[in-house]
DNA sequence: CTGTTAGCGCGTTCAA
DNA sequence: TTGAACGCGCTAACAG
């Protein structure tokens, strides 16, 4: 099978056709492909039009291997259909985009098992950096992480040991507002409803918040007022039997849809929103606004904490200097219907 | 730099340091690396033993280069952040997952333009595959399809060209039965809702099942009671005194986000749903029970179009023979509150 | 400004 | 059952 083109079968161009094409070696075309400016514009106009005839494309998999380079970036992410963590990868995407990378893009549902597996294969296809976004990071992946020399930021997620990039808002302070205004609002009983307390992101900082301003008000710190329960509209609204049982008149709630569960719960059993009940919750996002009544809420930039952390990483990836490796974006807080 | 191993910079190892360390030759690592059975038994643990004592992890790079394959999928996807596309997404990356291949997400904005150019890296990253998601398949995006050899699927995509494989439900049969349903109600001005209708599924499919129901019933068919706009709430919010203007006590919407905009703009505005106005939606996503009244809608299999279009297409990048390239999968009607 | 020459890390014949 | 050798398509010195 040689000399005889008899078979068809795929007959991939490379940049040597090119080069014969053109008349000249493979490393000038090499250097026009690349931008590189040392080449004559008679010639690189000769060449790009060959390309063009030929509509050559580099191939990416053995210019990765040659420059080992991929300009991939790996994302690791709970579950895209959560639309707080798709509202940070979408952010991350597009500043990849904007600088010429691509995502690939793997569920972890916070499956430590399951994280550090794709860690791995993601390594194998030598990604030149990873985005990581979850709740908790296991001691384990903190392992595979570190001995990798690849560039890591966290966006979205909270590490306690703080010896990795992230982006985050200041979650204690934005609790502690909220819990503040609650208080000025002049509940007496604030429940605090969020994930497990074993998150760094719920226990260490989101409760501190709200026990400083239970303190700065001279006001008990009740645990009972504390829920821990999974992210989900139908735990809310189970949950909301429990929380009017302790005689609270407002809560804060770390997630959307539990809030959406919470707020539904007390409106199906006739309460009085905002006048007898008050709920804040954390995320913003639309669902915020598309119930009735609309939910007040921390305003998290998280589109942008996705972007301002895919900017991170590509200074890491680039090896420039970072003069600010763990980042804290402003936060606002929305007053909507559900809050007096 | 040779032998005085000063500059530790990125010290990877390779197949050949696996090689040498287990005295045998890189080919036989090769072969256990990838399970070929014609390794013997006593080899095959030694070398696994170095393996693992080396923590060696396979160039996947290299190996793409080399075989041609990159277990990577390209996923095209107009924006993560609706959950609708999300839903399908995490479909295809477990299945995906399954098969040990990886996902590129890019996301499209249904920009032809940039579908065009994302569909180009994506080929010359050598994707194995590709999953297509958006509304309309433009002649330019079909040509560069299809004078690329790499397997494409579209998922909850409609090609009226259908040359494409895909996996979609009856939207035309869907929208038929709701219209059906409404006009049993007692309905006579039913209001259709979608977005353009220039998109094959609202202008062929939806619409067309639309107009078959009024037929059937022997209604007639008023254009202006067809509503082209943006799928998003406030688009929805905002057409809901239009929608009213014309009189009409039902609306059928193609897009979640969008019927509750409706809905909440008929709430707002002091309608009583479903007594005075019926509205039904066609995604069910999680939306659909988050709000009061909770939405009566077209039950998808979301994710199931997703694995399945990720199934076929690990089907047609192993050359299997495939049996059924356009597939249908069953819908269903759920009640809820919006609908008598 | 341009060409030559080595690899990058691995899969895969073809012999042995 | 194993090894030697070639090639995948391209980047990156290094000469010229």
């Amino acid at each position: 099978m040689k000399g005889k083109s008899a078979n068809m079968e795929k007959q991939t161009i490379t940049i040597y056709d090119v080069a014969r094409e053109a008349n000249v070696s493979m490393a000038t075309v090499s250097r026009v492909v690349n931008g590189n400016p040392n080449v004559k514009p008679a010639t690189r106009k000769k060449v790009l039009a060959v390309i063009d005839r030929l509509d050559y494309r580099p191939n990416a998999v053995a210019r990765g291997l040659a420059s080992k380079k991929t300009t991939t970036v790996g994302v690791i992410i709970p579950d895209v259909t959560n639309i707080y963590f798709s509202s940070l990868a979408r952010g991350i995407d597009d500043v990849a985009t904007m600088y010429k990378y691509n995502i690939i893009l793997a569920n972890s549902d916070e499956n430590n098992q399951r994280e550090v597996q794709v860690l791995n294969t993601l390594l194998a296809k030598q990604v030149d950096g990873l985005i990581y976004m979850g709740h908790t990071i296991s001691d384990n992946l903190r392992n595979e992480l570190s001995r990798s020399k690849t560039p890591v930021v966290l966006a979205g997620t909270i590490d306690p040991q703080d010896d990795i990039g992230s982006v985050n808002i200041d979650y204690r302070d934005a609790i502690k507002d909220v819990t503040t205004r609650l208080i000025n609002n002049g509940n007496k009983k604030i429940a605090f409803v969020s994930g497990s307390l074993d998150q760094p992101i719920n226990g260490q900082y989101r409760l501190k918040g709200y026990q400083e301003a239970l303190d700065a008000a001279k006001m008990p710190y009740d645990e009972s007022l504390v829920f821990q329960t999974e992210y989900s509209y139908n735990a809310g609204l189970a949950l909301w039997h429990d929380i009017q049982a302790t005689g609270a008149t407002a809560a804060i709630v770390s997630d959307d849809e539990l809030a959406v569960g919470v707020l539904d719960g007390a409106v199906d059993a006739g309460v009085k929103i905002p006048a007898d009940f008050e709920v804040v919750t954390s995320n913003n996002t639309k669902l915020t606004e598309m119930i009735r009544p609309q939910l007040s809420s921390i305003q998290q930039p998280l589109y942008d904490i996705g972007a301002v952390a895919m900017r991170l990483l590509t200074k890491m990836m680039n090896k420039e200097d970072i003069d600010q490796k763990t980042i804290i974006l402003p936060y606002d807080l929305v007053k909507r219907q559900s809050t007096k």
